[in-house]
DNA sequence: TAATATAGGACTAATCCGGTCTTGTATAGA
DNA sequence: TCTATACAAGACCGGATTAGTCCTATATTA
């Protein structure tokens, strides 16, 4: 199906609304509310990407999260990744040795380079292109 | 996490088998036994991809499957269509309307231009390229 | 000190996917 | 013609993964 999981779409979500405003504390409440997902996900993707130090958190009240890096600089692989771990297309690319017949196996080299193609296009998306209108995917083809 | 289905991961290695020999009629049991997958999901992968008209059947004794068409003409999109449907990262790609936040989420182009570079790089490849040992996945890039 | 908000982790619940089973049909060969 | 083999089609079940919840602890502000 080759699908994103929910959760690193809610969270690819999030840091966009968070990007467009880079300079206000967000609580996840707030948050919550804007993205019509329940609180508790909400504050554990938060939890998730202040770890994998994409956003920073202060606590107490008038407390919240903001982004570490300036838009520009976190792309949608980063924020996948803190959610999800490294994007792997098949078990042989993030687990190698799991499958019985890898060894014999003609497909690895071709996933091996499909999914390097789709983690660059991810790694060239930042949160600043999403949001900002400019168009920047033209930059990404086959050819 | 980004992940391609077991089936359909399956069903490209089979039809990367089935490549190797496009003349041999292949019964559901012996590609069961080379690949190391029960004979039943096998059988149900072998159907879903003659449906589809990738491969045609032969019934009876001595029967088996067949490629429908010449390796070179059959990508791995064609294989993964078959099994799973048309691949889509997000729901709003594959069905829009679902999504409570589509109309005010910034995600969507960037998401639909995304998918439309994972579908080109699936399309890209073809069994013949996967079997041969010719390097087609240079053609790949961003830039 | 009370209220607010994050930190961390354990736990529950539900969906989806992988895998199985059953019945039916067609062909080949004895 | 009868039997064995192999595909056709669809219903069904079980289990792993993922989504979502809850609880306790800690830090900050007022």
């Amino acid at each position: 199906m080759l699908r994103l999981s929910k959760l690193s779409d809610y969270a690819t979500v999030l840091m966009c609304r968070m990007a467009a405003q880079p300079d206000a504390a967000c609580s996840a409440a707030k948050l919550a509310a804007t993205l019509d997902v329940p609180l508790p996900t909400v504050a554990k993707l938060l939890k998730l990407l202040a770890r994998a130090q994409l956003l920073t958190s202060v606590r107490g009240g008038k407390g919240g999260y903001l982004l570490a890096r300036s838009p520009a600089t976190i792309s949608l692989a980063d924020v996948i990744t803190a959610i999800d771990g490294p994007p792997g297309l098949t078990e042989c690319i993030t687990s190698p040795g799991t499958c019985s017949i890898e060894s014999s196996c003609d497909m690895r080299r071709s996933w091996s380079a499909i999914n390097h193609v789709v983690v660059g296009a991810l790694a060239d998306v930042s949160l600043a292109q999403v949001g900002g209108m400019q168009a920047p995917l033209r930059r990404m083809r086959i050819s």
